[in-house]
DNA sequence: ATGGAAGTGAGAATGATTATCATTATTAGG
DNA sequence: CCTAATAATGATAATCATTCTCACTTCCAT
């Protein structure tokens, strides 16, 4: 089995990409399977997951776990960090890049005995609106 | 409602959490369950995920997204930092800290609107085993 | 056109997690 | 030691995201 580059997309695959890109929030599948039918409304939730899927392999988008159990969908594929709330469980990105010296990563790569390919950092927290409840509970 | 907390264990719970502190692996609700099964028997799943809940909301254990659907529990509850392999999915515990400057976290917070908490550095790359295997390939 | 490969969509199947509920432990008074 | 109120338990059914199946189109290359 050879490594197939596509060098097109198909419609429907263009219109799950051009929907995860545009999104903000790190969409689930079902979120996106909503949208994308506005646009091309026979297409089945089976071809959202299964075209989600190629996306992610070839590296057009990336997949985020999310706190809740289903998979979340990030059209930015460089690298960024992210905040978790630790209320309401919302997953945001980092606007600003959280710099980590880079001796400090590989020396924890090696203690862990891995080949470092990037990193991520997460933030935990309480977003701004459940800041702003709390103060009321 | 007021917060209860508990200050002792019944035997189901200690055997719980036992079975989480005393595992490497940030097993699942099933392996823990196969696991707690031996000492006792009778237990039944819906209590090991009950008490699971229980012992994460004490904060006795931690949840840990995996890269399959399921959901993994940390015996460690201090902050630490996570490696995991891109190819095979394996989330390892980095046994050294990562230092982030507080500088560089707090002006991450502040741009993105939330009130920090803690924080947790994810290395992506190959696990040792993932990484030999690439060679052969 | 045409034949095979790839893509599609509807619906069934899977599997982790959660809810339900009747039964059993546990506890506090008496 | 009873006993009633309450919490915990385990079996089973229900839920829900995701994956599988399969008959049917679409898409090209010949």
């Amino acid at each position: 089995m050879q490594t197939k580059l596509k060098t097109r997309l198909n419609s429907n695959a263009q219109a799950v990409l051009d929907t995860v890109q545009a999104a903000h929030n790190h969409p689930t599948a079902q979120e996106i399977y909503e949208e994308v039918k506005r646009l091309r409304p026979n297409i089945g939730l089976a071809s959202v997951y299964r075209i989600l899927h190629h996306l992610v392999e070839q590296g057009f988008i990336k997949e985020v776990g999310r706190s809740d159990d289903c998979t979340g969908y990030d059209g930015r594929v460089s690298r960024h960090d992210h905040a978790i709330c630790t209320n309401c469980g919302a997953l945001l990105d980092v606007p600003v890049d959280v710099i980590v010296p880079s001796e400090a990563l590989e020396q924890a790569a090696y203690a862990t005995g891995i080949e470092l390919g990037s990193y991520e950092v997460r933030l935990y927290g309480l977003c701004t609106s459940c800041s702003t409840q709390k103060i009321t509970n």
